[in-house]
DNA sequence: AGCTGTGGCAGGGAGG
DNA sequence: CCTCCCTGCCAC
């Protein structure tokens, strides 16, 4: 059996500002009503729902038990007196299934962390309350905070006796603000300050960026060196803070910070998560982050990160007011990210921590499962087996081409879906449609409130909810070929791809009909170069709109831009130039992260040359390049390869020696050099040594803080011939000859006389 | 404890 | 040489 019998359980909740736990099963809550808070006391009790109750044979110990109705797989709701025997009855049915593995979590490891943050949780969850319902989102308290450190050299790390906090700036919504300075308080007498402060404005959210993983775990660590309890926690306790290793959607590791009663937003998971729709943002550092929102100051001060102890040393007041513009640009970030996440909080029964950190599909699983408790109805349980199908994705030709215009269809799989009234067969209550409709709709209701909008940072925000809701709509299709969702249905997902194939062919059957050039085609959209008689933007709307009124009731297709060129290389792989020359470049093989620099800056400047159409630079560059890797000219991060570890040490071992992966340099690295002790999430930065081009690069690898400059030690002949495989690349866009004098070889050093030109291919592909 | 999907390109290692 | 498998990164 591929899954467990039991599931534990979700449904959903009001008014609850904040709970306070009393003692193992009983907890304080505080609510609003009426603008006040009052307090009430109740209950919880950890539950589990379960598909037959003769599992439970042997178990002995009472507990509370109910058949739900309907004919679900998931027939009774089991209620425990307490963890302890939630756990011995989950050990019981593991061990009435004949199953050895007993699942991870056993009393033995059910840490006090268990008991201290999850029942809040679970009696949410059970009473069908969820959070901040009632509350407008400015009847939250939020307070931002930003701290600078000192460190006599380079990196800060808390545990150093010569590091310590130097400013710790403070300010919330109402406009208050605080700076509490170093130059007269010792850092004891500040961390009590800034304890006393947090108490006495008692914010329900803390904000800050990378405050999870630096600004409070410093915090924290600063107390306990100086020796004072950091009581914050609205019943008096002290943050609880772990270290999380997750390999998952946004970059690296992740901590968490509990704090009693308080939230703690950090907006650099936000702004990581609002990228990962658009994916236009080349970092997630508050600098940038604030200038890509609009947020920074324009007479703001930066500082770079190794200057702040010079900065305090020399002039404290200069640094005092960059710690100011810092915590006014939190401020700008999560007014525009946080409210949608506010606006999910009173959806589900989620806090603002777990909202960032659960996928889409289990926040819609949320939303199901809320509805079917309330109806008392039974759960169906997830179906073991696997999609087939996918996205439709071609290219017809290659090279450089003019004129050039994107058309999508709008929201593809839901249109598709809500068109053919696709839900999972065992939607037995038929909410999947009804919450995806919904969603729908509120969506456009968004899109035009924002469009009515003239201030531009309330058509931001906006903006930010509407597009969060575009990802939940677009996870209904997820969630259906899903294999851990208990509502998934493999069937209905291969329905709505192999639909969407279709409806996509007979797009392009359109567009080849009105004497349009498609060239690329991927799962929703397509690039094309429209006929000469189309000559302006008005006439290629036009024409979008033209094929659209052909399509298909409820199936949208819109202009999605416009380029003045396009390269086209491959599937999933192109660049494009708009009409105000800004190079876009996509796809794996032309721009990633594991293309060395020195590459991928040459990869670059090529395609540049390539769709203007300015060739003639090529061959110096080319040589120059060549030239400077031989020399030891460019700097060795040029010519570094960064990689992020996935397994740990164990884990890459085992792999390895059961033949399942081959060794690899980042790996063999980390374990050169840290034993067993790396992690998912660590990045290895890495080149090449050795003198032969064709190294066993596992072990011919260095890490780049051994490089030594004064005997370089990296393999020149390696990095050119990496060189020539990158330039392959551009073989295809030119003939033989032209290729050759574009990119010459040391030997040959003639030059053509005729012009070189791109060569524009139809390509091979199958239908 | 937590983690949506398929499709595609490319490089490295191992073995024929 | 080539092919296969695995991994990493990316598009949608």
């Amino acid at each position: 059996m591929k899954f467990g019998p039991l599931i534990t359980g979700q449904g959903s909740t009001q008014n609850i500002i904040y709970v306070q736990q009393i003692s193992a099963n009983r907890m304080r809550l505080y609510c609003k009503e009426r603008g006040k808070i009052v307090q009430s006391e109740k209950e919880f009790f950890p539950f589990f729902y379960l598909t037959d109750s003769t599992l439970l044979k042997g178990f002995g110990e009472k507990f509370w038990q109910k058949k739900l109705e309907g004919n679900g797989e998931y027939q009774y709701l089991c209620v425990f007196d307490d963890w302890n025997s939630m756990w011995r009855a989950v050990r019981i049915i593991y061990k009435n299934l004949k199953l050895e593995n007993i699942p991870a979590t056993t009393f033995s490891d059910v840490p006090e962390i268990y008991i201290k943050t999850d029942p809040v949780t679970q009696f949410l969850l059970q009473s069908g309350e969820t959070f901040f319902k009632g509350l407008e989102f400015n009847d939250l308290s939020r307070m931002q905070l930003d701290i600078e450190t000192y460190s006599a050299k380079g990196s800060s790390r808390p545990a150093r006796p010569s590091d310590r906090i130097i400013i710790i700036v403070l300010s919330d919504n109402s406009g208050w603000e605080k700076t509490i300075s170093g130059e007269k308080l010792s850092e004891k007498e500040m961390l009590i300050e800034l304890m006393n402060t947090i108490n006495e404005r008692d914010p329900d959210i803390l904000e800050g960026h990378n405050i999870l993983s630096f600004d409070l775990p410093y915090i924290c660590s600063r107390c306990k060196y100086n020796e004072i309890e950091f009581r914050i926690g609205r019943d008096g306790s002290i943050p609880l803070i772990e270290s999380v290793d997750s390999t998952f959607s946004w970059e690296s590791r992740f901590d968490y910070v509990t704090i009693v009663g308080r939230q703690v937003v950090d907006t650099l998971p936000l702004v990581s998560q609002h990228d990962s729709v658009k994916r236009d943002m080349d970092e997630y550092g508050l600098k940038y982050s604030a200038k890509h929102f609009n947020v920074a100051a324009e007479d703001r001060i930066y500082i770079e990160g190794e200057k702040i102890s010079w900065y305090w040393d020399n002039d404290p007041e200069i640094l005092i007011e960059y710690a100011k513009d810092d915590v006014a640009e939190v401020k700008g970030l999560s007014d525009i990210l946080f409210p949608s996440y506010f606006y999910q909080a009173q959806m589900l029964p989620l806090d603002f921590d777990q909202l960032i950190r659960v996928g889409v599909s289990t926040k819609i699983e949320l939303l199901m499962v809320r509805e079917y408790l309330r109806e008392k109805h039974s759960l169906p349980q997830s179906k073991v087996g696997g999609q087939t199908t996918g996205g439709y994705t071609n290219v017809f030709y290659t090279g450089v081409y003019e004129k050039i215009i994107h058309a999508d269809v709008e929201s593809l799989y839901p249109s598709i879906i809500l068109n053919q009234k696709l839900s999972p067969e065992s939607d037995r209550l038929n909410l999947f449609l009804q919450l995806l409709k919904e969603l729908t709709e509120q969506r456009i209701k968004l899109k035009h409130l924002m469009q009515a909008e003239l201030d531009p940072k309330l058509r931001q925000k906006y903006d930010s909810v509407q597009s969060t809701f575009k990802i939940f709509i677009n996870s209904f299709y997820g969630y259906l070929g899903f294999f851990k969702a208990i509502f998934n249905d493999y069937h209905k997902a291969d329905m709505v791809t192999s639909s969407g194939q279709k409806i996509l062919k007979e797009i392009i059957d359109k567009f080849l009909e009105d004497n349009c050039k498609v060239i690329e085609v991927d799962t929703d959209g397509l690039y094309f170069s429209p006929p000469e008689n189309v000559s302006d933007e008005q006439a290629e709307k036009e024409l979008v709109n033209k094929i659209n009124l052909g399509l298909p009731e409820g199936i949208n297709l819109t202009f999605g831009g416009r380029f003045s060129r396009m390269m086209s290389y491959k599937k999933k792989n192109y660049a494009l130039l708009t009409y105000d020359n800004r190079l876009i470049v996509k796809g794996s093989s032309l721009i990633s992260r594991a293309i060395e620099k020195y590459a991928r800056n040459f990869i670059k400047f090529c395609i540049e040359s390539i769709i203007t159409n300015n060739l003639d630079d090529i061959p110096k560059v080319y040589m120059n390049l060549r030239s400077d890797i031989i020399k030891h000219a460019l700097p060795i991060m040029d010519l570094c390869k960064s990689e992020t570890l996935r397994d740990n040490f164990a884990g890459y071992i085992k792999a390895v020696e059961a033949g399942k992966r081959t060794k690899s340099a980042s790996y063999e690295l980390a374990i050169k050099y840290y034993g067993n002790k790396f992690e998912p999430g660590d990045r290895i930065t890495y080149f090449i040594t050795g003198t032969d081009p064709n190294v066993k690069i596992y072990e011919n690898c260095e890490l780049v803080e051994y490089y030594n400059p004064k005997s370089p030690s990296e393999n020149v002949s390696y990095y050119l011939k990496k060189l020539d495989e990158y330039i392959s690349r551009f073989e295809i866009f030119f003939s033989k000859t032209h290729f050759q004098n574009l990119f010459p070889s040391e030997e040959q050093f003639q030059f053509q006389a005729d012009k070189i030109s791109v060569l524009n291919k139809r390509a091979e592909y199958e239908d």
